[in-house]
DNA sequence: CTGAAAGCGCTTACAG
DNA sequence: CTGAAAGCGCTTACAG
């Protein structure tokens, strides 16, 4: 099939190829009725612009892009991620813009990424998932002025948009609501301790924990996957004051977590009780199911897509908190039982 | 910061932009002396093409397209799409091709979807997933002559190239195991029903059934979520002649199938065995881990890029079986505990 | 093997 | 409000 452009638009309507373009960007240049008349003829023979052209002309890329920098094994099953591309996406198709995705190693192949996608003029603006402490990727942002939303924070982000989620606020809610169960004795398996929402999350823990005399909170690291997840509850529960309630930094590290009491022979919420952070169907697959922070994670990706948007279209940078995380109880959390 | 052009290279090394262009792309035009120099310098000042100039000029987009049609719910929480994405993506990134994503809401959407990236020249061509029966893209995709590979089948893919996984071996497998395992009743818990591999299991499931004289054998349908898997299940233990095993279509199913088990007071696996299509690391979270049908699916979305790429280079469509998925025995199969 | 030039399909000042 | 024209940064026949 052989694609009309936008001669073939002009030539129909009797009119210049500036008037079409004119048209179609909804720019002042032609009158209201040449206008719907140009619009309507395109659409009759099934007219799009093409993106390349359209590309090279006006400098802009109409597409967004997404590193997305964990090994694939995490990538796969944690269903945060997927969440949040669906939201982005919704957002950016909905103003006809396209996602670019790319997988990638480690930050500096994905310092790399954002320097082709910059000189291949491939993308407008990009999204960054996974803030680190000292993170190499905000000054080579700051230095392409490739314009780009840190989804994390706050703090670190440099000159750079960001949007984040009250994670103290949501950790502090969890352990008092632990602590009104009558937990005194709360762990909690952390996610990869040089990303910038574990930091804020164990500083929050052991500030809360020390405020409220919690002498044996106690915060191990992992990985995010359950193999990891499930090692850290292991080591947790062999120990001599093991604790009476953990919480996870993701929904599978707690699955696993759970299998592993119930490996051990302990019962959940009865001789241990679970919280998992970001709520997904995954923590009501499971029996009991887990009690859990959970927060609207599409909008979130959506709400990081329209402020990305609004800076390509030349907004300033801004930082944007969004809703804090709730939790949601459910069958894995309970008074500890006596002992 | 400014990006260099095709034309700053060619002046720093003091030759024609087309030569540059021979250069970049590999043609015979230049010298190998020459090429070596021009390659050298465009590395030094850092020079990228423009991906909208090459996509005018060449008329190819340097981008490959995914649609993906399940309900933002399912999309998240099954490990198998972001395992399918990592595997497209990897192939296509060390070819320098860019992965456009777009999620829609039903055929009919991507089918739109499919005409607009057409239209505005966006990509080079589409991997179609989930393939159904009559489905109405196969034939849009013929008419608009976008190359595309099918990552289902075989059959019902029209003249497009197909990459498929022999189910019906797979399934096969799963039976003659249960069967030799002792069991005589046999459930499945389908995805689906419109979908292409789900009516190849279910024909290959009734016909082995009947074969070996498995008459209580039943399937029951589904869509994926961990919701109906689990209904579907309590449903099908609380019948009369309930089944000692049940074999899931997906991981997400297997595992909520297997959280109604012990929420209705059966072991898994001595009262119900329980065998999970699509292995993932969640089969391996849960306690008991799960008996599952797993192969490479990174491997398996790698190939259909790479089958895609050919095909975009001007080779003859294809069709290709692709692995047979193994049955990797856990905890969650034994033998039927006498009733 | 190399250079000059047309052309891909748009956008956007610049005249009218 | 409209038209003619330059230009975006490449690729690719076409001459030399």
């Amino acid at each position: 099939m052989k694609r009309p452009t936008i001669a073939d638009v002009a030539r129909h309507a009797g009119v210049s190829k500036g008037a079409v373009s004119y048209a179609l960007n909804g720019q002042p240049g032609v009158s209201e009725a040449t206008r719907q008349r140009i619009l309507a003829i395109a659409t009759e023979i099934g007219f799009s612009r093409s993106n390349a052209a359209r590309a090279l002309s006006a400098a802009t890329a109409g597409a967004v892009g997404l590193a997305l920098c964990r090994p694939a094994r995490t990538l796969g099953i944690e269903p945060f991620f997927m969440a949040l591309i669906s939201g982005v996406e919704a957002e950016l198709s909905a103003r006809s813009y396209a996602l670019t995705l790319q997988v990638v190693a480690d930050p500096d192949a994905e310092i790399a990424v954002y320097r082709r996608w910059w000189g291949e003029r491939r993308v407008d603006g990009v999204l960054v998932c996974d803030l680190r402490t000292d993170d190499l990727r905000i000054p080579a942002l700051e230095q392409l002025q490739l314009p780009a939303v840190v989804i994390g924070g706050p703090g670190g982000t440099g000159d750079l948009s960001s949007l984040w989620s009250d994670d103290e606020a949501a950790l502090t809610e969890t352990v008092e609501y632990l602590v009104a169960l009558g937990h005194r004795r709360i762990a909690r398996v952390a996610g990869l301790p040089d990303l910038r929402h574990t930091e804020i999350r164990t500083d929050a823990f052991a500030a809360l924990c020390q405020r409220l005399g919690l002498l044996d909170a106690v915060t191990v690291w992992s990985d995010y996957t359950g193999e990891e997840g499930g090692r850290a509850t292991r080591r947790l529960l062999s120990s001599a004051h093991r604790p009476t309630a953990v919480i996870y930094d993701n929904d599978v590290m707690a699955i696993a977590g759970l299998s592993v009491a119930q490996e051990m022979g302990l019962t959940v919420p009865g001789d241990l009780s679970i919280v998992a952070w970001d709520d997904s169907p995954l923590c009501r697959l499971v029996h009991p199911p887990l009690t859990a922070l959970g927060r609207d994670i599409p909008a979130y990706g959506a709400h990081a897509a329209r402020q990305l948007l609004a800076i390509i279209a030349g907004e300033p940078a801004s930082r944007v908190q969004d809703e804090t995380p709730q939790l949601t109880p459910r069958g894995s959390t309970a008074p500890p039982r006596g002992r």
